[in-house]
RNA sequence: GGAGAGAUGGCUGAGUGGCUGAAAGCGAUCGCCUGCUAAGCGAUUGUACGCCCCAAAAGGUGUACCGGGGGUUCGAAUCCCCCUCUCUCCGCCA
């Protein structure tokens, strides 16, 4: 959530910037309800300073055995008069944070503006888009034809978009993880945990998700539990509530998780194949930084998570979203998108962001200062580093062979337990 | 699932109605002292919000906060109710 203060003293640039977004955000509303809130405050504290002056008073009295009937009237009347400013407080309060919750963050000054996905500027590219003698295939007919991704079972299992792994398809999908949290944690410092893969409502309201997303997750019923979306929401969560010192700033974290959406929205997009399920797994980078570094921060996450793509060897670019395209909590985001020959299009396998202190102010994300001992919002980044499913999928198209095989990337192998090629077992 | 015990500041831990935003100790910071180190001495050491002041920072002042919510009372860390979490024992279990 934005600052309060920021909102109330800045309502023509929010609402300019919310617009930016596409979102026209009554925030002179806002800024009316915030005084109303400041005056009923001022009002109330003035009772209660009154109302503990004069306590005093009546327990002084009281043990020197004198009459303080009349103070405790008094009292009374005061006490009940706070207790129902106390409740328009409470009202204004709450319709103040139901309407700050749900306004997105401020673009970064560096994001252009734009309506939707189209205009988004690509930033960079890296490698080249193979060529191939002979028509390639999408992902979903190479994963049939070899028997390693079974769609059908998947649906009969559960339902649309769970997909069923055989054998080396299982295989490639967990070497990746391990490649992937291997390469970030030896050589890009980050610290592997792993976290649960349901958190609470309070850890989701910490990160964004929710109130204003409810539809897009899988809650467990009779229970505050949601099935995370991301390991940006458990992993970001870890310092909800605490003040670290600056001096254990930046943090870098990795988390492989199984990530569950329930895709509201999503009909008839993506139904084929993998790029669009209710479950995958994704392997996620987050960072605790300080404000001032937050920036350069964004840009290296991205790099390691380009990283993957390289050792991979899979063409990509990178793209930094414009405003109108901008997520909810982000402040600036760059999309990696891998070329997906089968498709012939970039698919995005990697989402990188700057939240700033958004995300920090909800989950009560803070640091303390090494000189002055002053406590600030600490600023929160994450990103794919990557999509497993999705990574799949970029093996599967930019490494199929003419007789239907798939070469395994030379950096899978280890994690293939030597496999280099993936040939049908039908 | 059953029975019980707890939740207090960065940490340990006092505190059963007013003099407690909170003892004491530890830790931390600053200063003093001592050839160095250690020890010692002194001071400081929570967060949020409001108001005043102000260019701003600093400062002043008020209110709230002792797991969360509600209640009793002139007044609640302290009494009552509900919830959450932690621990111990029993049962079950990967």
């Amino acid at each position: 959530m934005l600052d309060m203060k920021f909102v109330r003293d800045n309502v023509d640039l929010v609402r300019r910037k919310m617009l930016e977004r596409g979102q026209d955000i009554d925030v002179s509303r806002f800024s009316t309800l915030d005084q109303k809130r400041r005056d009923i405050l001022r009002e109330v504290e003035a009772l209660r300073n009154e109302r503990n002056t004069v306590s005093k008073e009546i327990g002084r009295l009281k043990k020197n055995k004198e009459d303080a009937s009349l103070l405790i009237e008094r009292m009374g009347e005061v006490s009940s008069r706070i207790k129902s400013l106390d409740e328009d407080l409470k009202d204004t309060e709450t319709t103040l944070n139901e309407m700050i919750m749900i306004i997105p963050n401020v673009p970064h000054e560096s994001v252009v503006y734009g309506e939707g996905a189209d205009d988004n500027p690509v930033i960079r590219t890296w490698g080249e888009k193979p060529s191939f003698d002979f028509e390639p295939k999408p992902h979903w007919d190479i994963g049939e034809d070899l028997g390693i991704l079974d769609f059908a079972r998947g649906a009969k299992i559960t339902g649309a978009r769970f997909t069923l792994y055989w054998g080396l398809g299982a295989r490639l999908e967990r070497a990746l993880i391990n490649f992937m949290l291997d390469l970030h944690t030896m050589d890009h410092g980050y610290t592997e945990v792993l976290p649960p893969f349901m958190a609470n409502s309070h850890s989701m309201t910490g990160t964004g998700q929710l109130p204003k997303f409810e539809e897009d997750l899988f809650k467990v019923e009779g229970t505050d539990y949601y099935l995370v979306p991301t390991a940006e929401v458990p992993v970001t969560n870890i310092h909800n509530g605490e003040i670290v010192d600056e001096k254990d700033l930046p943090l870098y974290y990795v988390a492989y998780t199984p990530c569950f959406r329930a895709e509201a929205g999503s009909y008839g997009k993506d139904t084929r194949g993998l790029i669009r399920q209710h479950q995958f797994n994704k392997v996620e980078l987050v960072k605790f930084s300080k404000p001032e570094t937050s920036y350069d921060e964004l840009e290296k996450l991205t790099l390691n998570a380009e990283e993957v793509l390289k050792r991979l060897n899979i063409h990509y670019q990178t793209v930094s979203l414009c405003t109108g395209d901008l997520g909810f909590s982000s402040a600036k985001t760059y999309d990696i998108e891998a070329w997906m020959p089968g498709q012939g299009a970039y698919r995005e396998i990697s989402s990188c962001s700057n939240f700033e202190d958004f995300q920090a102010r909800r989950a009560g994300i803070r640091y303390r200062k090494e000189g002055s001992g002053k406590v600030d919002f600490a600023h929160t980044l994450n990103g794919s580093g990557l999509a497993v499913g999705r990574t799949v999928v970029a093996v599967l198209e930019n490494y199929q062979q003419k007789d239907g095989s798939v070469i395994v990337p030379d950096v899978l192998i280890p994690y293939m337990n030597g496999v280099d090629r993936i040939t049908s077992v039908k």
